[in-house]
DNA sequence: GTCTATAATTAGATAGAC
DNA sequence: GTCTATCTAATTATAGAC
């Protein structure tokens, strides 16, 4: 199972892996989201995921495309987590169904965002500065996204079930609140020795959310 | 004012400014936040200050140095614009006042964030790995804030004025909903056309937030 | 203190043997 | 498809003239 190739000494594994490709996405995203688009190297990215440098670079066209795998395959799985949770027609739906969907859509993602911290990650390395790539992103996964979930809130906003905050304030209130501790999980264990991936933290942290963004919810017993 | 090299043909403006300190930390700021420590390049902060790139080894020790300097320059700036704000000791503060106290602190980094969005910038691309930086900027500055901030938000919620979040979970509530337009100003221009860096987002953005996170302040009218 | 030149290292990408 | 060797470009830092 274990051969040196014949004109060196060094001991290196040949192998011949099926899912080469899957490995080095699934380490791109860990690496892309841990140290931003320039901070990681193909080089970290192949060694995480058991593999040489150059198979980047066979396996994908180039870094930049590898990061553009990784953004699309996160954005599908986001899209799997809140598929049908938010009605796509609103006339017709009743308010407290309307308000029930949106509390669950801000539970699933929230619990995405901790599950996969690798998405908001990204998006926050990319966000501080314009590029090809923020262009990119933006239009195609996250204004989709952004439009989904702007008119239920409208809705909920006139009835006076969701908190008073206009659509694009909120959208980011909402990201913001529901992602920063999975983003930065790292210092949220140094500054306060939690771990903000267990399930306590996580469905507190749901339901907190859903208390503030959703006060009509619960008002009336 | 302006000779050129006399051993070279370049045209190249030979200065001597006393503000080069300055000018370089106030573009590394820029360029930390906008591209994270890694992305940022030593010959584009230099670049952006009308500097040459081995100025900032010879007023600063390292990059490294320099993105230390940087950070402690801006958390020195958020310790101003929130100075007093809540009192240091709690025992005999009556409920109202520091329920007033908490809602300003919350508009003032709210403005912050909006006036300075390379700290929170800077914050969120260091919180998404384990590194010496982020354990230095941890425990020296980010603890003191937290620290600042915990005892008052446990009154609050002791009397029902404050949503119901605990204390780890609400930090990281309040820092990401209050600065996550700011970090990504470049996102929201793309997405929602708005600038959130206008007096009108700012404010009703701080609005938004001590409504939905001292639900008791306007509760009783 | 400023500035040019450059050393030392590392990056992404490619060539070519296997 | 894998892997080694290497190319070119870009990086931080330093040397030394001015």
């Amino acid at each position: 199972m274990q051969s040196k190739a014949p004109t060196s000494g060094k001991v290196r594994l040949r192998r011949a892996r099926t899912d080469i490709r899957e490995a080095l996405l699934e380490s791109a995203l860990v690496e892309f989201g841990a140290k931003g688009f320039d901070g990681a190297s193909t080089r970290a990215i192949a060694r995480r995921a058991e593999a040489h440098q150059p198979q980047i670079n066979y396996h994908f066209e180039s870094k930049a495309a590898l990061w553009t795998a990784a953004v699309d395959y996160l954005f599908g799985l986001l899209r799997e987590a809140l598929q049908g949770v938010i009605p796509a027609e609103l006339t017709g739906v009743d308010v407290p169904r309307l308000a029930a969907a949106f509390a669950d859509a801000i539970r699933r993602f929230v619990r995405f965002a901790a599950e996969h911290p690798e998405l908001n990650q990204i998006m926050v390395h990319e966000g501080t500065a314009a590029s090809d790539r923020l262009t990119w992103m933006t239009q195609t996964h996250v204004k989709p996204f952004f439009d989904g979930i702007r008119p239920a809130w409208q809705v909920l906003r006139n009835v006076g079930v969701a908190a008073p905050i206009d659509n694009e304030i909120l959208y980011y209130v909402l990201v913001g609140a529901a992602s920063l501790p999975y983003v930065n999980a790292p210092e949220v264990r140094l500054l306060t020795g939690r771990d903000p991936s267990s399930p306590q933290w996580i469905e507190a942290h749901a339901d907190g959310l859903v208390a503030i963004l959703l006060p009509g919810l619960t008002a009336s017993p």
